[in-house]
RNA sequence: GGGCGCAUAGCUCAGCUGGGAGAGCACCUGCCUUACAAGCAGGGGGUCAUAGGUUCGAUCCCUAUUGCGCCCACCA
């Protein structure tokens, strides 16, 4: 045993300390081990770019809790750690530090020299964030440490891609994809956010060729105009019969266009004639496709107009729709502008409007892979926590289009197509090919595009095990048994992981999604760099400690819901460890220079508040694990917490003080024994939530060789109830709060002695005096009279029921009539209160007949009792009342 | 256009299958009592958003309404 604890929680002294113990003693690393059942977790990979965030904190603090439970349980608990490459987000960060430290562009640099400095800054940057989650105190697998752009990864995205091309589930197809044009690539649908913007519907007229009306079409992007190869309306709308098939003009540029009939207008909207600019709008490109019309680009991948705008060629898109709009309405074509709140994509990192182009990417062909995804939720393979996130993950995947995984980037997985120069033949392998399968060409090269980082990630529970090998691990640990993430992002990784996996594995990767909530600012805003209101998880563990935060994450949620940081919540978390510590301190306190407790006792040797004690905690105990097996960690938290704090510290302590203080050597044996063992438990029941502080004051305890990380999580023991003492416990802790309630109330001081006298039935008496020195101690009395007469009642007392009970103060010790007469008078009105609901209650025939027979039963044992508490404070006002 | 969440004490939120409204913080009163003032003891404070319905009984289930927030949706 070590020597007593410090005077004061300093988290700081040990926390980094606790963790190196962890770290050196090899108990987070887990292996196969055929005697127990694996418990895997993959840690969602933090980008290579970031800075541990109170997202983070929260992300890896549920996990972390998980963790630890499991693997308190006998679990080989394994959780996964590693990093994302976040090829967009990254390259971003690199070019921009190119920019300002060489002053050049990545093209100036070349592909090479950029990846170069690229790698360095994985190298420089990479760790920030694994090496920050220490301090949270993760206890992940440190020594299975991976990275999304590792050789074992690159190796197994190169096999899926191959494998799914092969399938003919990877294609190369010139479609209509969103282009970032401040990014320079395309981006997936995922990668969209929409937003609603005001902005305007115009109505412009194209006239006829023969000179006619022609037709008006409304449209909120009249720059695209130049790409116009037709007008549709719907075969049905009887406005534009006689158009059909002749040509109209575009105002201005005099180029002459059909209109043509399509299923696709809408009659009710606009004007009911739409034009068709196949390369610029998904839409229009199936009409296109329909009616075998070509596909002009009149914007390029910079936004800027083409050729084909004619004066306004080089112009912004939206410089140009000012200009060309201001012409058109010079020359009388725009009939009119409507106000119109429109849905603008814009691209998720920058901000910046997407560009719906015509392009040449890679697609993946979703259909059919989305079916098992879907099937997988609805059989119950795939489990979300809470439910209704299944909702939005089974909507996303019925809706799914292809997934555009192509990006005209640098860093990331370069796309393992080739290209004859020759022959122009595409070939995808694993490994480049030294000469063309088709004509024996050796001029053969590589496509330029990297992937979606997502593509990647969406291996990360099978590749970070060794996929595409069969490893020994791949088999043990997969699959993997609850993803941790937030709801944000559903669609860009678990969507994805699910699918993948099915394909590739066979199976889910994951049995549960447990999915959490954003964290944000006091206010309830989003914390966010621009904002300014992010708190940094380093800076609060600095100085709260980082079991303070964790505690207050984890148990300051509702599944899946959003949390507001409150800094006086986390002071209260501090306090929770703060108070954990001073218990403690005394326990030690009273164990220096005894040997440890013996383990076996004789329960016979056990008082009333061993037996309360023991008995709180074990079912505590069954509580908390439940609430953990249904991912209730806030409830399980605040359990711990209140059995710490109420039932251990504000009673047990105080009862059991006057047996350490005393003479009986054999008794405080017994006291020492049930303090520690309680406490035991408590550590291990809160060491998921709070596990620096408790190993740290495991570390102090008697017969305590291991590490709390390695020891066992309790079980429920059946043979710990003792019913009868825990309610002449809670009794005898009725009557010293009601005593303390008449003593306040009576505003005398806390140090004076006072007499009582308690009035009971024979049947309870001795039930209550089992109560009495707890009673005398607690309650400060220095006497207590029982009597079983009314004919007893001293006449000039304060008074107060409990149940069974009355409890009397004599005036002597009090002296304040007009106090005690007003207590009573509220005591009065409140029972009186409680009998007429009750009443009310059982008057009422239809509640006594059909209302299960217990709770009936139970109603009217609470009348009796009102009734005769209210008889007895009704009685007691009386006599006072002549006091007065 | 579709979907979801939230509305409970001054503030932030719990309340698990319907059966006497809870916590933390804040507030009031009294205490530096030999683990702890980051504390102890006591206390005040809520027609559980509104209106209906189901039920013997609704904060909880159903319907509608209002307010706030979020997500999805190919911008004619």
């Amino acid at each position: 045993m070590n020597n007593n604890l410090e005077k004061t929680y300093n988290p700081k002294e040990f926390e980094n300390r606790i963790y190196k113990k962890w770290e050196n003693s090899g108990a987070f690393h887990a292996t196969r081990d055929e005697s127990k059942k694996s418990f895997t977790i993959v840690m969602p990979p933090p980008n290579i770019t970031g800075q541990l965030h109170m997202g983070h904190a929260l992300d890896h603090i549920l996990q972390d809790v998980l963790i630890r439970w499991k693997r308190m349980q006998g679990f080989e608990a394994l959780w996964l750690p590693g990093s994302d490459h976040a090829s967009i987000a990254t390259e971003v960060k690199v070019v921009e530090k190119i920019r300002i430290e060489e002053g050049k562009t990545k093209e100036e640099l070349g592909r090479e020299e950029f990846l170069k400095r690229a790698w360095e800054w994985k190298e420089t940057y990479g760790g920030k964030i694994t090496r920050q989650c220490r301090k949270l105190g993760d206890s992940c697998d440190w020594e299975r440490e991976r990275f999304t752009m590792d050789e074992g990864c690159n190796k197994a995205v190169t096999e899926f891609f191959v494998r799914l091309y092969e399938k003919g589930l990877i294609y190369k197809g010139n479609r209509i994809i969103n282009w970032c044009p401040s990014c320079g690539t395309s981006l997936s649908d995922a990668e969209v956010e929409h937003n609603d913007k005001n902005g305007k519907y115009y109505y412009i007229r194209y006239p006829g060729e023969d000179g006619g009306e022609g037709i008006v079409i409304a449209t909120s992007r009249p720059e695209t105009m130049f790409g116009d190869v037709a007008v549709a309306v719907h075969p049905d709308d009887e406005r534009y019969k006689d158009l059909v098939g002749k040509n109209v003009v575009l105002p201005l540029v005099n180029r002459v266009i059909p209109v043509i009939i399509d299923p696709f207008p809408d009659p009710e909207k606009g004007t009911g004639a739409v034009k068709i600019t196949p390369a610029h709008d998904p839409n229009d490109f199936e009409v296109g496709l329909r009616h075998n019309l070509p596909t002009p680009c009149c914007i390029d991948d910079h936004a800027k107009m083409t050729e084909l705008a004619g004066k306004y060629a080089g112009m912004d898109r939206y410089q140009c729709r000012k200009a060309w709009l201001s012409d058109l309405e010079e020359a009388n074509f725009v009939i009119k502008a409507e106000d119109m709140v429109i849905p603008i994509g814009e691209c998720y990192r920058c901000k910046e409007a997407i560009e719906p182009m015509l392009s040449e990417q890679w697609f993946v062909r979703m259909e059919e892979l989305a079916k098992p995804a879907i099937e997988a939720a609805r059989k119950g393979d795939l489990t979300h926590v809470p439910q209704r996130f299944e909702k939005i993950y089974l909507h996303w995947l019925e809706e799914i289009r292809d997934w555009c995984i192509s990006r005209q980037l640098w860093w990331g997985h370069r796309i393992p197509a080739y290209y004859c120069q020759v022959c122009k033949e595409l070939i995808v392998a694993r490994i480049a090919p030294e000469k063309c399968t088709k004509c024996g060409s050796k001029d053969i090269k590589q496509d330029e595009d990297v992937l979606d980082t997502w593509f990647s990630s969406a291996l990360w529970p099978f590749s970070t095990l060794g996929w595409p090998e069969q490893t020994s691990d791949l088999e043990y640990f997969y699959p993997t048994d609850v993803l941790v993430t937030g709801y944000d992002i559903i669609f860009f990784w678990v969507v994805r992981m699910v699918f993948s996996a099915l394909e590739i594995m066979g199976e889910v990767p994951f049995q549960y999604v447990y999915v959490h909530g954003l964290v944000r600012d006091a206010e309830g805003r989003k914390m966010s760099k621009s904002l300014g209101n992010g708190v940094d998880p380093l800076e609060v563990i600095d100085h709260y400690g980082a079991d303070a935060l964790r505690f207050m994450l984890s148990t300051g949620i509702s599944p899946g819901n959003d949390l507001r940081f409150k800094m006086d919540r986390l002071e209260s978390c501090r306090n929770f460890a703060n108070k954990l510590w001073n218990a403690s301190r005394f326990v030690i306190m009273n164990l220096q220079d005894q040997n440890s407790p013996d383990d076996s006792f004789d329960s016979e040797a056990l008082k009333m508040e061993d037996k309360w004690i023991l008995s709180k905690v074990n079912a505590t105990v069954q509580e908390i694990t439940d609430n953990m097996d249904h991912f209730d960690l806030a409830l399980a938290g605040q359990k711990v917490y209140e059995l710490i704090w109420n039932e251990y510290c504000d009673w047990y302590i105080e009862l059991v003080k006057p047996r350490l203080y005393g003479d009986d050597e054999e008794d405080k044996r017994v006291v020492r024994f049930v303090l520690v063992r309680a406490l035991k438990d408590m550590l291990r029941l809160l060491h998921p939530f709070m596990p620096f502080i408790t190993e740290e004051i495991w570390s102090y305890l008697p017969g305590t060789h291991n590490l709390l990380i390695r020891d066992s999580w309790p079980v429920y023991n059946e043979n710990i109830t003792y019913d009868e003492e825990v309610k002449d416990m809670e009794l005898a802790m009725e009557i010293i709060k009601t005593i303390r309630n008449i003593r306040a109330e009576a505003e005398a001081p806390p140090s004076r002695k006072l007499r009582a006298v308690i009035l009971t039935r024979e049947e309870t008496l001795n039930q209550v005096k089992s109560g009495e020195s707890y009673i005398k101690n607690l309650a400060n009395i220095r006497e207590i009279r029982f009597i079983q007469d009314k004919g007893q009642i001293p006449e000039e007392v304060m008074s107060g029921v409990v149940g069974p009970v009355e409890i009397f103060i004599p005036q002597d010790d009090l002296l304040d009539y007009v106090a005690e007469f007003q207590r009573l008078e509220k005591e009065k009105s409140r029972l009186a209160g409680e009998v007429k609901r009750i009443t009310g209650k059982l008057d009422n025939t239809a509640f006594v007949s059909k209302a299960p027979e217990q709770i009936v039963e139970k109603e009217r044992e609470k009348l009796t009792q009102y009734r005769d508490m209210l008889c007895k404070v009704e009685e007691r006002l009386k006599l006072i009342q002549k006091k007065l």
